[in-house]
DNA sequence: TATTGGCACTCATAACCAATGAGTGCTAAC
DNA sequence: GTTAGCACTCATTGGTTATGAGTGCCAATA
């Protein structure tokens, strides 16, 4: 076990990294902290944290910087939360409660956590989980193009214009609508597609030709629909952060860029809500991602499903700042979109 | 005037440039082309060109570099139209094909046009201008709340979803309804905020309550139908670019990823459907984007309103290259959005 | 008159060197 | 367990010096 100074001195070194973005050394420590020791037992005590692999030598003489492993047990165990600012408070508060719709409100919160923590900002759709269908709209656009729509109870909606050649009557079009409604409403997503493809069977020769144009989009829809999809929002912070990384940002922004990549690593993070996961520098799975932190909380829908939001940067982040930031700005997500709690 | 052989000094200098990132001297230009002069002979017509203000001189004694007015001059009278590989003819074509909704082609148009320039791309929604309302609808999703929609004729769909804090009756809503469609279908979207107001009139007792919960947020979203929006694709190409930005990229990326400042200069930049227009450095109006160029074309939509689609980058990139794709790519969306031509 | 070879000159870049100093590890004393 | 002292490391800084690509200009040439 680590004795109690040394672990208090791994927590200074951390911060003033932090702040600085220079490796820190002895002398310097005890001359910002009151350790009550002199810079020589600091050193005994960073010979301990070097041991432990919680912080390194970037050159054989220099100060010292905290490694992954170094961040995780401040994260962990040495940093205290830090509350945010009332000004913080009423930014959350007045942004997230202008929006109704589900695409608004993402999309603000994406811009809003992104300001707030000055890192780039992702948020999560809901996925489909057990999510179930609302309703299906199908709306008359012209004589030859109808417009499917498909509402699901997590407020997701999707839609797609369809071209029926040779035009199509309004009659039909209701019926199939009602056919639909008739079968789906309410039921489970994923039994959407073996449902949809029992109307195809049940349709008479009436509508046949127009449900054979409908009922194959309308599969891709709930297809679409199960989809993961990922808001990004401030993806300049990281190019401002552009040294922290060894050498260049590009292929972090790729990384990000890069949907499936995100969604695979945020997928592989547990966090309900209320509840925070962190993953750090190494412990990313995505090469392109080593030298980043993601910071990530689940908020929920409709108080069952569970999508995430965070904010991901160099590992060099303010730690405290972004998860209380994350942390708020999910639970006041959870409320704005109805969820329990 | 300028003679004939500066002007394809000019060209080469240009063409060396853009690949070599290295400014261009005499000695190296007549190695690599075959004026059939010699070095000084060159140098004579590099100064005729200083001269002119087409190139300078970054260092009293290196190599030259094209100004904005060079680059203008060489895409406005030296740059042929490359035209493009079969396999970005392919790309374009598959591509844009498998998508018929609004809001999808557009997405993949931004990410095709931004793989295929290695540029940022952006795509702007077709404005309002000469559209009008196709549509409205009004769906029940639950007992408290109503999605409202709002479709035009230029394929945009808006929604939005709105409390009835009193619940309402299906019927009431069906009345509702069908009043807004008979006096504002197929009226412009400009006249279309006048319209429901006078709805507003109309409104019976019995649909009153819900009237007022409703119409105000139609209103916002006729508003928000006549807000620009643009698209991004490819961001982290710029950062990839870094190098060719004297100070930092971030303030780039901030001026990119602020869409009022985009919108702005596009808009003041006329381009047809199968034109092109171009910014180059401090042709542009806004700060940030000095060391930028900036390609668009228009495409039509319906056949009628015209929008952008263009790339961002350095302005030392490859015009010919850029300007074809963004030429084909703009064709390509008009055809795909049943525009003319 | 346009072109060319020659030449002195400029200046960014790289290479080398020494000085500086923040920081270390170690040891012996407290 | 803590501390002072000391020798040592090594990144950074600044200065000096080549190197060389490139220039402008001029007198000679075609």
């Amino acid at each position: 076990m680590i004795p109690d100074r040394p672990l208090e001195v791994l927590k200074a070194i951390v911060g003033d990294y932090i702040a600085s973005k220079e490796p820190v050394g002895s002398k310097s420590l005890v001359e910002r902290h009151s350790f009550g020791v002199s810079a020589a037992t600091i050193r005994n005590d960073m010979a301990i944290l070097e041991e432990e692999e919680l912080i390194v030598a970037p050159h054989t003489s220099s100060g010292r910087v905290p490694t992954d492993k170094g961040y995780r047990m401040f994260v962990d165990q040495l940093s205290e939360v830090k509350p945010l600012s009332s000004a913080e408070r009423a930014a959350i508060e007045g942004f997230l409660s202008k929006s109704s719709d589900l695409d608004e409100t993402l999309g603000h919160t994406a811009r809003l956590l992104s300001q707030l923590t000055n890192q780039v900002a992702l948020v999560q759709y809901p996925s489909l989980g057990r999510a179930s269908v609302r309703h299906i709209e199908i709306i008359s656009i012209d004589e030859l193009r109808l417009l499917l729509m498909l509402i699901t109870d997590s407020g997701r909606i999707q839609q797609h214009v369809v071209e029926i050649p040779g035009g199509y009557e309004i009659n039909d079009v209701e019926k199939l609508r009602n056919l639909l409604n008739e079968s789906i409403e309410g039921k489970p997503l994923s039994e959407a597609a073996a449902l949809i493809k029992g109307v195809g069977q049940k349709a008479t020769a009436k509508i046949k030709q127009l449900s054979e144009r409908v009922l194959p989009e309308l599969l891709l829809l709930v297809d679409a629909n199960s989809q993961e999809k990922i808001l990004l929002a401030g993806t300049s912070n990281l190019a401002r952060r552009g040294d922290d990384f060894p050498g260049s940002i590009s292929p972090v922004l790729e990384a990000i860029e890069e949907q499936v990549v995100l969604l695979k690593l945020i997928s592989e993070m547990q966090a309900g809500a209320n509840a925070v996961s962190l993953r750090i520098g190494r412990e990313n799975t995505v090469d392109a991602l080593l030298s980043t932190s993601v910071v990530v909380s689940g908020y929920e829908n409709q108080g069952s499903e569970i999508a995430k939001v965070g904010v991901i940067g160099p590992t060099r982040m303010d730690y405290s700042s972004n998860i209380s930031a994350v942390l708020a700005v999910a639970r006041y997500l959870t409320k704005s979109l109805g969820g329990s709690q």
